[in-house]
DNA sequence: GTCAGTGCAAAAGATTTGCATGCGA
DNA sequence: TCGCATGCAAATCTTTTGCACTGAC
């Protein structure tokens, strides 16, 4: 998976004639390792414990070469900074929902949304070109006085719904 | 509407022990009459003309006084700024479809969006709180050419989809 | 050897805050 | 009069950019 991650990374700076460089490397590798929506500052802080001669401004250079590459997504959720999520070549669209107490953030699709939101945009003769939802709640393990694992959970992938 | 309005905002005031003054009077009166979601600077410039001795910070300062009196609903579209729309007391939930060419922002409200919300959130083990969701694409008028109309369409409420 | 890539610090844009002064109650 | 409210400028916070130096090819 990272193996792979890396590989199209690679291939698209030759693509576009850019060099590969230690940085690079680093920050790529250490978000494509990511169970986590990352925020500028998390990944800077993560990638500094594996390479301390990183700076912040090429953290946000790298961040926006991934986008740029499709490896990368931008999310704005509420806390107010971007946060990114590594993404499939195949990658399906998805929405989030997002616990206000531990944070976690589970990924889920459902095609009966999908459908409505289309459903809703012809009515009001839009033609959409893309959409933003999120729900923000409680989970079961926070509701039920569980303290957050130390470790936030791992990612499981998005759960159809 | 703007009268009642204006009557809940002083009301509030004295409620909270906070003097009513011109400033806050304009700023409230300008915001109350918005046909549009103001951005702070759209505010500010609004008010100027109405008032110019209104500074920047007092038009910040008066926004965080009326969201927490519950009249006005601050919003995160993908232009970066903040956009801050009028309330109702009586308030029902509405998301939101905007055209990305002229900016138009159409407000609607769906039951049936609203309940397939719900049923994802349970299935996923969430109570949720609130949402967020937002359709981007281009309408009607910006495909067939129509140039949008020199001043932003009127709000017309929220459309039942 | 070249020129893209990097770190640093400064700039930029949005929002908040400190402080002396103004003005409502 | 008394103290909250205001304007201004400075401070924050996040992200971007200019520049001289470094290092990949």
């Amino acid at each position: 998976m990272l193996r792979a991650r890396m590989q199209r990374f690679e291939h698209a700076l030759r693509e576009k004639g850019l060099k590969s460089t230690a940085q690079r490397d680093d920050i790529a590798k250490t978000f494509f390792s990511a169970d986590t929506h990352y925020s500028v500052e998390e990944l800077y802080n993560a990638v500094r414990r594996v390479n301390p001669r990183v700076g912040y401004a090429t953290v946000y250079r790298t961040l926006k070469l991934l986008k740029e590459c499709g490896l990368a997504a931008e999310r704005h959720f509420d806390d107010g900074q971007a946060r990114y999520e590594p993404t499939e070549e195949t990658a399906q669209h998805h929405d989030h929902i997002i616990c206000e107490r531990c944070g976690k953030i589970v990924e889920f699709n459902s095609e009966e949304l999908e459908r409505q939101q289309e459903r809703i945009a012809r009515f009001l003769g839009f033609v959409v070109s893309h959409h933003r939802m999120e729900l923000y709640g409680i989970c079961s393990d926070c509701r039920e006085g569980r303290r957050a694992a130390a470790k936030p959970a791992r990612r499981r992938g998005i759960q159809r719904v």
